[in-house]
DNA sequence: CTGTTAGCGCTTTCAC
DNA sequence: GTGAAAGCGCTAACAG
């Protein structure tokens, strides 16, 4: 169906070498010949095969995007970022999770082994050793995404994971005027989870409230874990009055919890959550929580590795935070 | 970092065929030169160039995902279920959405014209006239996931709108004894939106009920159409008793008109949706609505297009309808 | 069973 | 400014 370049030289009465220098828009070609080959190509709906141009040039437009699993609003936003980016910039998106079968560093070998793509983004709760040691000895520009900055070899973005826990307490202690926050944490090997109860921790403490180690529970991210943490936290004696979950889903169990025990949000207990999930707004009553902008994320994870596909220095890497904001529902009193 | 054929070869002391056979588990192979190729690869960690690979073949082992845009928890699905059988195949996934920008059939053809991808998977609310043309001179194994079985000259997975419609109205008449059943619909120029609205008319003509023409509005899919047409529907003299809403957003949108006019779901106002997406669960009341297994529908995709690309037959197409499943929630009294 | 050889479509020296 | 020719890493006849 589709015509090769030596085909279209033979139209063109022209050398492929020619043809190869017009598409590729090699300033060293006469413009009435870069035109005639132009309209050509249109004409005969030429395209270059980008296979064949990726194995010669050793150059892959296309980005490897890693991720952990592909499940759930965050990442969804991510793609659609990476996606956006990828599609302006005539780059392509290749997606991979690890399944929950094989470790985040198969993924990245796979990808980097195979010749397939020319970057990657990986997004990982964590840097392992593992994951350090590929990194260090790989050639590939990559970027990380990730909840810290715990690696500096390669272009990094992180959210302000701390910050954004900070002011979420901070708010509800000065303008609020709360001092019983409870804190149900995302699993503790995740990066993210550790800089949220970090900045939970240390507003307490800023604003001198003394930490109740007993409010402290270790979740899993999930709607389900949420509940459970929640249930355990509104039968003890001593209750808290506001929940500090470390994502949204964990907040949904929070709301399922006080369906279940007929307590009512925000009179009886508060919540508060983190990432700013679609359905947030539509919880009634709407959840205060930390918006996360994922789009953006992706689209700067892609516009920084593209940048470095295009100059691959291994020196002088980019380490992007951004910021998170502080939305404010009703499910505090 | 990565050696090529050549370079193996050499260190085995045979030539660069029978390591690419031997690599290929071609079956003329002798055991033992097999055993020895494969085991100096690992040792050497010699992968083949899949780019090179491809492009010698002529085949491509990337899956192209064109979706209308990538959002929202359906798509999400269906690219983790695509991922997760290219993954276990070892194939590869290439997302690419519309980005609003450009129509499904540009990027269409940029995948097939490209020569990156082997075979195409492809989400749209409908196959009009100028993706027909592109589809039927295609050469490139296709997949079709569609709303409604409307071209044939490819394989097509379907969701069974019409019946999963057909029986939530049914339940409501027979079970619920309802009879003032509203329904707001999705774009008319989006076949699942024109099947779900078929379902709704046949199930209430079959059980003798006559349609209120008042009582239907065309949506948009999206939470706040939902909301914008539920607030019509409640301020109606003759209000009806329940809303159906043809997706589970704008479900939730009835959810907010609630809120926003004080009524209370299920006493003053029922409401049922489709689709089931996550957070229906979460909804006060749980959201009544139809199950449609979204990760299943990718996958079984991905299996299609796998077989077609294996067996690239020019007939014989397979033409899937999965089947939706009733959620009964507490969304209708 | 294995080696030799040609060639996929493109880019890139090196001449002219 | 353009053409000729080599070659990227791999597979696929065709011999042997």
């Amino acid at each position: 169906m589709t015509i090769t370049i030596k085909e279209l030289a033979l139209k063109c009465g022209v050398s492929t070498a020619t043809v190869s220098r017009a598409m590729n828009d090699d300033p060293s070609v006469k413009k009435a010949t870069k035109d005639k080959v132009l309209s050509f190509a249109k004409k005969l709906n030429y395209n270059p095969n980008l296979l064949a141009r990726s194995f010669v040039t050793k150059k892959s437009n296309i980005i490897g995007l890693v991720m952990p699993d592909i499940f759930g609003e965050f990442f969804m936003e991510i793609i659609h970022g990476v996606d956006e980016v990828c599609y302006i910039n005539k780059y392509y998106t290749m997606v991979s999770s690890s399944h929950g079968k094989r470790s985040t560093a198969e993924a990245i070998v796979d990808f980097m082994s195979k010749g397939i793509v020319g970057g990657i983004i990986l997004m990982t709760p964590a840097i392992n050793d593992e994951i350090r040691k590929i990194l260090r000895l790989n050639e590939l520009p990559t970027v990380v995404i990730s909840g810290k900055r715990d690696f500096d070899r390669c272009d990094s973005i992180s959210i302000d994971n701390y910050n954004g826990a900070y002011s979420l307490i901070d708010y509800l202690i000065n303008s609020k005027k709360i001092k019983k926050i409870a804190h149900i944490s995302g699993p503790l090997e995740n990066n993210d989870a550790v800089q949220r109860q970090r900045g939970y921790l240390n507003a307490l403490e800023d604003n001198g409230i003394k930490v109740n180690k007993n409010w402290i529970i270790e979740g899993d991210f999930t709607t389900f874990g949420g509940q459970a943490a929640s249930t355990k936290l509104l039968k003890m004696q001593d209750r808290p009055e506001v929940i500090f979950a470390a994502n949204d889903m964990m907040a949904i169990g929070c709301y399922v919890t006080a369906r279940e025990l007929n307590l009512k949000i925000p009179t009886d207990f508060g919540v508060v959550g983190f990432d700013d999930i679609f359905v947030s707004q539509f919880l009634n009553p709407r959840l205060t929580t930390t918006h996360i902008p994922s789009y953006d994320l992706g689209k700067e994870a892609a516009t920084t590795l593209i940048k470095r596909m295009n100059k691959p220095e291994k020196n002088k890497f980019e380490h992007i935070i951004v910021p998170t904001e502080l939305i404010i529902g009703g499910s505090v009193k």
